[in-house]
DNA sequence: AAATATTTTTAGTTTAATCTAAAAATTACA
DNA sequence: TGTAATTTTTAGATTAAACTAAAAATATTT
């Protein structure tokens, strides 16, 4: 159906759509995918073609509702075999994102499906991240941001932003993980960091990775 | 490490190498890949001076040992995941090789080798096809082709060459299967075809049909 | 051993996806 | 509001992998 290159480009401007809600620049897909914004032009103009999102020179792209439905065909893939990865083959949670970036391009309809009840239709893939249904459509669970929380807050983690092995084994080196209970004890304004509470373990921990834990309250 | 094309082309060379025993002509790969003879010389060339395999003009290939050993993790890749989609997704075995097709191509000695173990190490893929381990070592069980056997010979089918959907049909609607107990109860010279019985049932079958099923002894 | 047929290679194109460098448009700010 | 900085697009080149058509080598027949 869609190439390779294709692909790629329609899973990133999905994710970057639903995380800053509008269109999306050429650059910001370009720093996303390690590529030169020409080469985004040039590929974000023949998708414009072929209907798989709008275009409007110097302004960005939005996907098209086909668009979308490619994206969360290819999100779904990648969610689901990074569970199997985890569940079936007990790798762990930091090694898993690199072998689902190649297994989310197998293209097999049946596959995915038989996958996802081998499974047993998990909700959420490794990371918190919410596994599109078979129709494309996505939990989405309340969740902030814990860099957003309030001193004396308190919230489960149910997921990361981030998901580089350097990240998640600084998580797990402090045994916070997803399901961990934590308890915002200090704030501080001038730069973001924050002392929380794990279990009877506390941590400070700065801006940038407070920024990158979803907490739900 | 390889393109996906070379990796094809590997495989694909490999594979009829085994088959003929000696160097492999262009057209002959050509035809296995459905792909132009052109297009072949041009690829040979480059694999050639990659050192993957030894090219004469208008002689053919053979791979380099450094061939033989990236063509066997693709085979091993190949059916091993076949082997996954049988025994765990429920697949059918006529349905599995156009999606290890893709499957073999991912990239992760790790992932490979978790397979295997979570697989329980099968020594045989669906199609009776031995699976070449870690090391690269192949089990050559003894087996012959059916049509090779004579009138009052019996033994076990173990294996089957063709592997397209209508081969497997046929041999499921007559329920001949690997494991099933087969007797040559007659054999015609002049065409090659056959009589043989399948636990209470027989059935008449053509050369072409005996010269795709193997039989041990 | 010629003539013919077949196989294989070469030469020249095409397409997808990338890049660099330069031009054009937009945005920021003095 | 005009100039400078930034972003984005265009133009032109490159690489991998395929193709067609024609040339060259090899194999098969008379
Ligand atoms: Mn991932
Ligand atoms: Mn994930
Ligand atoms: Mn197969
Ligand atoms: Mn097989």
């Amino acid at each position: 159906m869609y190439t390779l290159a294709e692909e790629n480009y329609l899973k990133t401007i999905f994710h970057l759509e639903q995380e800053y809600g509008k269109e999306v620049s050429t650059n910001a897909i370009a720093e996303n995918m390690q590529t030169k914004a020409s080469s985004v032009t040039d590929m974000v103009q023949k998708l414009a073609d072929k209907g798989l999102l709008s275009y409007r020179k110097y302004k960005g792209a939005r996907l098209s509702e086909e668009g979308t439905v490619a994206a969360i065909k290819i999100v779904r893939k990648h969610r689901l075999w990074e569970v199997f990865l985890v569940e079936k083959l007990n790798f762990h949670w930091d090694e898993v994102h690199h072998i689902a970036e190649q297994l989310e391009h197998v293209r097999s309809e049946e596959l995915t499906n038989r996958l996802d009840k081998f499974l047993d239709f998990p909700d959420y893939d490794p990371h918190g991240d919410p596994i599109p249904d078979k129709n494309g459509n996505i939990k989405s669970a309340e969740k902030r941001l814990l860099s957003e929380l309030d001193k004396g807050n308190n919230g489960i983690l149910v997921g990361v932003r981030e998901t580089s092995k350097e990240f998640l084994q600084f998580l797990d080196k402090r045994s916070i993980a997803i399901g961990s209970k934590i308890k915002v004890l200090g704030r501080e304004f001038f730069d973001g960091s924050m002392v929380i509470q794990v279990k009877k373990e506390q941590f400070f921990i700065s801006k940038k990775i407070a920024e990158n834990l979803y907490i739900q309250i």
